[in-house]
DNA sequence: TTGAAAGCGCTAACAG
DNA sequence: CTGTTAGCGCTTTCAA
């Protein structure tokens, strides 16, 4: 007999055509068919509607389905199709159970819908928001979700194209009106004004008779709508007369970082704050913990104003004021007005969610 | 003049051949190709090594990509290589630390190989899980990452075909010897022993002297490792003579649940149980502060014991004791033993990674 | 170093 | 109700 080629590369023309030509072992849809005896498009039309096929086709491939351990590749059928049932999401962190509940909204309301949540944290690095928005985009999403205003200029370069290719774009956990007509941000934004927090936060504070505040702002530098909230609280503090120290939380663990910052009000030289409002609410209830390690009186001798209202701030002795943000409700109202955008072929809706001050224990006017 | 049809609908036939026919607006390779002057293929090439091509071309094709904000389709890209370079993870949940940062971990380690994770948390529930299970095998992942050694049958025969089909599947945060011969789990597992952690809580408590015991379980009630940490706990504290309540924690905010079963201890009209150990650290932290609300004293009163070991737990005072575990480690790892096993087309190997009781004053012995 | 042809697995469009 | 044909955008294989 003469020698064969390499024995993987006998005749070949025998086993059903070209079949491990380049395949991956995996079942596919002529098979399904194949083993019912029709063709492919028949199986796919019964995927997606049982009721268009003769009911005993149907029960064949049904039958052939259930024996074939069949999982639809969805690389070629979104490929075939052209249309996405991906979201991507782009969020600063999921950790924090600030955005952790955004993500939980988003990814209840685009499951319900039959939609698929591709999502990615960043870090807070705007860079790496970049890489993320140019892998996740290669999946042609249906819709791109991601946190804040800001972004590096390639990745509004990518935000851009992507929104004139028709899909939608949307920033959350921001809300900011355009300024005058100059550069109006061009995406739609859901979410709320931070500068508005940071106002309210200051006025109540203000209200308890403070006039030696602090805001102790976030270690994460690229946080901006922390500084934003900061800004914001010392313009009203001052305008109204009082004296504002800003500090900037250590990075690392925040609990940790409240306990430093708190320390460190406690030996400051200058006149000593009476009232501290903290970016957010770790940080505040470590400063409270602290507190009541080094037997300062929360809030005779110093009131706290949190942000965020979590959880721990609550069960604290006195309780936490703290701003309760619409974390769930950010993630819900967007996956709605994506649905919405996508089944209209139209550009999302903006829209400025409500937030409260809770006026708590550790803050009470005497 | 003759009305024409719905003015959308007029001539059309011009714009560039076929373009618009199924196309979706996106620049595609071959558009890029087009205005670079050669063909598609040599783009890919570019694309994935630029020295294969000779520089001028390489040049062309450069500025061809820039001003055309190109982004690769990657359901072609898959579709046509056959190879993903996505790894999909269930996790019961994204809000809990634990679990986040073991997303950190496993999303570092595959980003930094250049893999994509796909990732969907189950709120505990198997059915929930199968579906997502069978949501992301649509995608032909590289590899798979479930929670846990529990799942439903559904789930567990499309992991078998997975696996089958040469695509690694690890459980992570398990990790079970195999029974004498019987169903040894097929697949590989990272994380550690439950049991063994139980019986070293109950061990610690009874070295400190503690013979009335309490075991405060989760109340979510399919998480069976939390199960399987106090079945181990009460039986190696029974053997040793102690007597062992275990409690249920409500469901809902898990602050308040604990709140609620220490005020629920306290009244107790069986023997009092002079140390409680819980099924995490934020049951046990409401646990603390309400013992400090009530004026119980920890652990003169009641020594308590958490598990988990989070930030907040060192912080109250007396600091928590607690498990540490390596909830980070389980992501890298798993992260790694993914790469090797898919870069090998072997099974990954299964790890039991370490933990430490940390032992603090919440647990001190007089 | 570049190109032509074929095909990944699925679905749209139009028959029948 | 079912099949045929073509093609989604990319990569493989082979040839030049």
């Amino acid at each position: 007999m003469s020698r064969s080629p390499p024995d993987t590369a006998t005749d070949a023309a025998g086993t059903t055509a070209r079949q491990a030509r380049r395949g991956h072992g995996r079942v596919t849809l002529r098979q399904v068919a194949l083993a019912a005896g029709v063709t492919s498009i028949t199986v796919s039309r019964y995927l997606r509607d049982a009721s268009v096929v003769a009911p005993d086709t149907a029960a064949r491939i049904q039958q052939a389905l259930s024996s074939s351990g069949y999982v639809p590749n969805k690389q070629a059928g979104l490929l075939a199709s052209g249309v996405s049932n991906i979201v991507a999401a782009l969020l600063p962190n999921l950790a924090n159970s600030i955005f952790a509940e955004t993500a939980q909204g988003l990814s209840d309301g685009l499951q319900a819908a039959g939609f698929e949540l591709l999502i990615a944290s960043t870090g807070y690095s705007m860079e790496r928001e970049e890489q993320l928005l140019r892998a996740l985009l290669g999946w042609h999403p249906a819709a791109v979700v991601v946190t804040g205003r800001r972004h590096a200029s390639g990745a509004l370069k990518l935000m851009t194209d992507a929104r004139n290719a028709g899909t939608p774009v949307i920033e959350i956990w921001d809300h900011r009106v355009s300024r005058p007509a100059s550069k109006a941000s061009p995406f739609t934004q859901i979410g709320f004004n931070h500068a508005d927090v940071g106002r309210a936060m200051a006025l109540h504070l203000l209200a308890a008779g403070h006039r030696t505040l602090a805001y102790v702002d976030s270690g994460v530098s690229e946080d901006y709508r922390a500084h934003e909230r900061g800004t914001a609280f010392k313009q009203v503090a001052r305008a109204a007369g009082a004296q504002v120290a800003v500090l900037v939380a250590p990075p690392g663990d925040a609990f940790e970082a409240g306990r430093h910052v708190m320390a460190q009000l406690q030996t400051a030289r200058q006149p000593r704050a009476t009232a501290a409002a903290f970016a957010n609410d770790n940080l505040a209830c470590g400063a409270m913990l602290q507190a009541q390690r080094a037997g300062v009186r929360v809030p005779q001798d110093l009131a706290v104003l949190g942000f965020g209202d979590f959880a721990l701030g609550r069960q604290l002795t006195p309780a936490l004021s703290s701003v309760q943000l619409p974390r769930l409700a950010i993630g819900q109202h967007t996956a709605q007005a994506l649905l919405d955008a996508i089944r209209m072929g139209k550009p999302a809706e903006a829209a400025s969610l409500p937030w409260t001050l809770v006026s708590r224990g550790s803050t009470a006017a005497d």
